[in-house]
RNA sequence: CGGGGCGUAGCGCAGCCUGGUAGCGCACACGCUUGGGGUGCGUGUGGUCACCGGUUCAAAUCCGGUCGCCCCGACCA
């Protein structure tokens, strides 16, 4: 394509309204432009790019034996009161009613009505397995949309959904996805980690997270350095390790309480006594979905992770209780509560256990125990793993290992859904001996267009976008300095030819623009190869090919140009 | 949902505190110049100062409201 007849809308600054790399890249760079809050145009060049995203997808989701179809946008709620979640979702499912005062949302997802499909179908045993996929635009109104196409309202996703006969095809389809998840991202050109993770709203008994690796990732993940073990911090799990206190006996230090003015938070308390925050018991209302009131207990540098204490609950979504109701409830401010004498049922974490000369509030005003010991002075309602895992936690899995964090862009997940929308929906087959049986479920999703943001978040410099090959939106620009130099341009628009000839994505900047503003948006765009064509070079048959990711320049002979980087491109797709 | 910030030309911003009828850089148009990393000079186009209401002789500026956008928080006890 010729760039002057191209719409690529690139500026000099970086836009006011965007705050990480790949954000402020894209909209520089000419590839989208916000509409509205995390709504964008995809100009032409991320089209391109999300093109080629997709065909991968598509080659690799076939391979796979997975079939495309194309579901409906508009969703009647009727489909998503029957699987409930019409009243779980939330606000993040955008609702609206048709002419007739019909009530509609927009698909977040579409595990009901692809459900809805199949069981409208299915019959028999011998219609499984099916693994169905689409492309498509989804909607949530998500509570803060942000950093451009990594968090947006209106997103582009891949998303499939399998159908089994029991369990073991289920979860040979669930480990055949993972697979294939691996190899459309490592073709994307991306670094990435697979990891496990909790299933979240979609529900369902396990699921892996893929995560591009990158520093401006909104998710944590640790991964231990000895064995193969990685998971999302939400669910990783601790191995408990009784803490090595002493044993209790009447010389213990008794039980003291100190006054401790104004001080709420562990680190003031902590700075106040000149105690270490792993000394602390950490105490935590949270009000659970059916409305009561619960203490969690944390140690004083542990942080809680709510996914786990809903589980420990047996409960649904938990909130941590607001001050007031905390007071009414306890007569004392948080900031003072305590697990000895508190009335609340009380769960602690595996590293409260045992925990000896411990401090914690006293639930009095201005108040603090200190010397506490778990078993003497207080016995919570139950012990269970509570916390998020941190660095340095030893690995649940092996033996030797220690956890390292990293941060992650999620750009897929593989969910085992088992008969958590087949029941409620009534999705079921005849076996072979006639019986009807709830059909078992697997889904997984890829966010196409944020793995366009994920991309560049992992492959930018100052300059601008380093695209990896496979994904550019071209594989080589092609740059004549002086296009009005008609030497120049007659050998351009020959390698032009030449190259679309032998079917080379080629971008040639065709522009009457100096030198240097050609070469400054040539790195802001990214385009793996940049051929310049100048006065110097061309008197001597030669062309200089630059390659965008490390700088490096060769001088070819102008003559084999077109051959040189086509057997370049060749060999980058399949490396 | 809570807190903070912003809204002035296509983009990035100043002006607002101390009210007097709008400015800078880039971009854009034209001319000359220049031609291997955002060339230089000149001339010019472009703004209901987000919107609604109020105060005032006079409002981008002060006051009230609305809308939009961005950031932070919602894991503090």
């Amino acid at each position: 394509m010729r760039w002057s007849k191209t719409f690529i809308p690139t500026l000099k600054e970086d836009p006011a309204d965007a705050e990480v790399v790949s954000h402020k890249l894209l909209v520089r760079a000419g590839f989208i432009r916000q509409l509205s809050r995390g709504i964008y145009d995809y100009l032409p060049l991320s089209l391109k790019v999300i093109r080629k995203i997709e065909a991968i997808v598509r080659e690799e989701m076939d391979r796979a034996g997975a079939q495309e179809l194309l579901l409906p946008i508009a969703c009647p709620a009727e489909l998503w009161q029957e699987s409930g979640r019409w009243l779980v979702y939330g606000k993040e499912l955008i609702r609206f009613k048709d002419r007739h005062e019909r009530d509609f949302c927009l698909g977040p997802t579409h595990e009901e009505v692809i459900t809805d499909l199949v069981r409208r179908i299915v019959r028999s045993y011998r219609e499984l397995p099916l693994n169905l996929y689409q492309i498509q635009t989804k909607f949530r109104d998500e509570v803060r949309p942000r950093f451009g196409l990594m968090r947006g309202r209106e997103f582009i996703m891949k998303d499939a959904y399998s159908f089994h006969v029991d369990v073991e095809d289920c979860r040979r389809e669930y480990e055949n996805m993972f697979q294939t998840y691996k190899r459309i991202f490592s073709r994307c050109g991306l670094q990435f980690r697979a990891v496990e993770a909790d299933t979240g709203a979609i529900g369902g008994s396990r699921s892996h997270e893929f995560q591009v690796l990158a520093e401006s990732g909104e998710d944590a993940i640790v991964s231990c350095n000895k064995c193969e073990y990685a998971a999302n911090v939400q669910k990783a799990e601790i191995k408990a390790r009784r803490p090595a206190g002493r044993d209790l006996n009447e010389n213990s230090p008794k039980r003291e309480k100190v006054s401790t003015p104004g001080k709420k938070s562990v680190a003031e308390v902590a700075e106040y006594l000149k105690l270490p925050a792993e000394k602390f018991i950490k105490t935590l209302v949270y009000r659970t979905d059916k409305n009561e009131l619960v203490a969690a207990l944390v140690r004083g540098d542990h942080e809680i992770n709510e996914v786990k204490l809903q589980a420990a609950l047996g409960c649904g979504e938990v909130a941590l209780a607001g001050e007031a109701e905390v007071e009414a409830a306890t007569q004392v401010s948080p900031g003072f509560l305590g697990p000895i004498g508190l009335t609340l049922r009380t769960v602690a974490d595996l590293s409260i256990q045992g925990m000896r000369g411990a401090v914690a509030g006293a639930n009095e005003p201005n108040a603090h125990y200190i010397e506490v010991d778990q078993e003497r002075d207080f016995t919570p309602g139950a012990f269970a793993d509570l916390r998020l895992a941190v660095a340095g936690d030893s690995c649940p899995r092996c033996d030797e290992g220690f956890l390292e964090s990293y941060r992650g862009i999620e750009v897929g997940q593989v969910f085992y859904l088992g008969k958590k929308y087949s029941e409620p929906l009534g999705a079921t087959y005849l076996d072979t001996e006639g019986r009807e049986r709830p059909i078992e479920m697997g889904c997984y999703g890829i966010g196409i267009s944020r793995l366009v943001a994920a991309a560049i978040e992992q492959n930018n410099d100052s300059n601008g976008i380093i695209w990896p090959f496979s994904i550019a939106p071209f594989h080589v620009l092609l740059l004549p300095i002086n296009y009005r130099d008609q030497a120049l341009q007659e050998a351009a628009d020959r390698i032009y030819q030449q190259l679309q000839k032998r079917g080379v994505e080629v971008l040639l900047d065709d522009r009457d623009e100096r030198p240097g503003v050609k070469f400054k948006d040539a790195d802001l765009i990214g385009i793996p190869l940049r051929l310049t064509v100048g006065v110097k070079g061309l008197e001597k048959e030669r062309v200089e090919l630059r390659w965008r990711r490390d700088g490096k320049t060769d001088e070819i002979p102008l003559g084999d140009a077109a051959q040189t980087i086509h057997s370049i491109i060749t060999q980058s797709l399949q490396a």
